[in-house]
DNA sequence: TAAAAATACTCCATAGGTATTTTAT
DNA sequence: ATAAAATACCTATGGAGTATTTTTA
């Protein structure tokens, strides 16, 4: 006969009430139930915890022994029981994550804003880096996710696609009247027409760009280099040149008083998706968030 | 559905193996039956503690924070239960008693050999007061049991007599020629021509030896007092006068060069018992110790 | 005599078994 | 193709019920 956590309560609630039929009552059982199941119980560890007549219930001196033993028992079993399901519920839990730049400016803020709303008491950890570390982070087990554009090499991660990032142009007013008339949608070549103002070559866009431009055996004609969105804008803005960006820092470009295109998304489109590992599952936490990044970017 | 410690013990030997075929085997179990006892407890505790295909398993991040825990739950659940079961067997354990000091100098020492040869692992106290406080230390819960003579007044105890102590009469090579030819078996009443030793009146020996005398109409010449049975003995054997013991004693006035004598046991015959609580029940270990006195006094 | 635990018995839920299917490598 | 978990289905143990008996204050 092996020791059940039934038992264990009920012969807690036994010598609490002092009493079979109350504790059988509380128990919501039978009086014989009960009586049964202290019996299996001292059958069990080898000797009687009460010691009963039909008018007075004691504990014995080991049942008085085992008392606090028991009831500290139960409590770490209810305790580490509820914790295991706070985790599920995300009552309380913990996420690591990375994201690559570009999303984290734009799209982020709000998310996190929800996130947050939905699991108030999971931790959330966010670590903004290029997106090759991003995924590399993943590889590694320091995040349990990434957002960020696929890369050429995913071995041993999943990549599962949320939205293709389309591409705009960016110009100012100087360039206005040169693209008055001129379809992008149709045919970006009239860019390249102008000068032009890029991420440096360490970017991922800016690579995609170089590939893409030359597959189309087009030639561009950059002016200047730089390492963040923000300054391609200012340079923009000042009417050096034009400007090739995600459709995603819109907002950010417009806020600076530049206009803008789309471009042909045949042309040049890429997926942006939620980077996890092949091997280990996500967490609850995980799964809650990409529930939420399906949901608020389809 | 209620978490039950097997579900948890599968679980921990299920992430230790990571296998359900494995832990089925080890845990003596079909792997269908570990496939279900999994899926109810991840279905009790509200989340999946597997990441499981038919060709690779392995712990969630829900599961693998549990699964320290659980272990820990295992480990404290069987102490518990083998602490309270060598409580049970007494390969552990404490036992207060009093006993009176007349018993203690004669009987105990054998008995605290036999009891801790038979449980060398429990803690034996033992108080040596006079009878009176060792049984009212019982009372009080001081001690689980006394070794005493059983008191006027021994409301809400139990006195469980282990056998009835008989008196003899001592004397000296002074009284022989007195006492020769007389036996005392028969009548006592010769003891009480002579000058006698006697305890002084605290003693309850003392107290029954005056009861007895006047219910029979006799006169004792007492001619000192003294407190302690090794003090009488010095004194009887310095021929100062004839002494009243318990037959207990006979061993040690032996020692001291005295005659003895029985005397008629319908005459003065008291029980010596244990004296128990009368609610609260006797541990392992007390019991024990009252086995051994009815197997050794018997 | 009355109140409370133990016993007797009956029943059904479920834990566990065997056989089979599904699925991923 | 194979190895491992899941599923289907069946059986039997034992947990829980009701009715009754026993016991002691």
């Amino acid at each position: 006969m092996n020791v059940t956590v039934k038992q264990i309560k009920l012969f807690v609630e036994v010598a609490r009430s002092l009493s079979f039929a109350r504790a059988a009552e509380t128990m919501h059982l039978s009086q014989p139930a009960v009586s049964l199941a202290i019996q299996n119980l001292e059958q069990a560890i080898g000797g009687k915890l009460f010691a009963r007549s039909t008018r007075s219930l004691e504990l014995t001196p080991e049942g008085q022994a085992f008392y606090p033993t028991a009831a500290r028992l139960l409590n770490d079993w209810n305790e580490a029981l509820e914790d295991v399901n706070n985790l599920f519920t995300m009552q309380r839990g913990k996420l690591n994550m990375a994201v690559m730049p570009s999303f984290s400016t734009n799209v982020l803020p709000d998310l996190v804003r929800q996130y947050h709303e939905q699991y108030p008491q999971v931790n959330l950890s966010i670590q903004n880096i290029v997106m090759d570390d991003a995924i590399e982070s993943v590889r590694k087990s320091r995040n349990e996710l990434a957002i960020s554009f696929a890369s050429e090499n995913m071995n041993g991660l999943n990549f599962t696609p949320l939205y293709d990032v389309t591409f705009i142009a960016v110009y100012s007013d100087h360039f206005l009247s040169a693209l008055e008339g001129v379809n992008l949608t149709q045919d970006w070549s009239p860019l390249f027409d102008l000068p032009m103002v890029a991420m440096d070559k360490d970017s991922t866009v800016r690579r995609w760009l170089d590939e893409t431009t030359l597959q189309h055996e087009l030639q561009s004609q950059i002016v200047a280099e730089v390492n963040q969105l923000d300054s391609l804008g200012q340079l923009v803005s000042m009417g050096l040149g034009v400007g090739i960006v995600p459709s995603l820092c819109a907002d950010q470009m417009q806020q600076m008083g530049l206009h803008m295109q789309k471009i042909n998304a045949d042309i040049l489109r890429r997926p942006v998706g939620v980077v996890t590992h092949n091997q280990s599952p996500l967490s609850s936490a995980g799964q809650g968030m990409v529930e939420l990044l399906k949901k608020s970017l389809s």
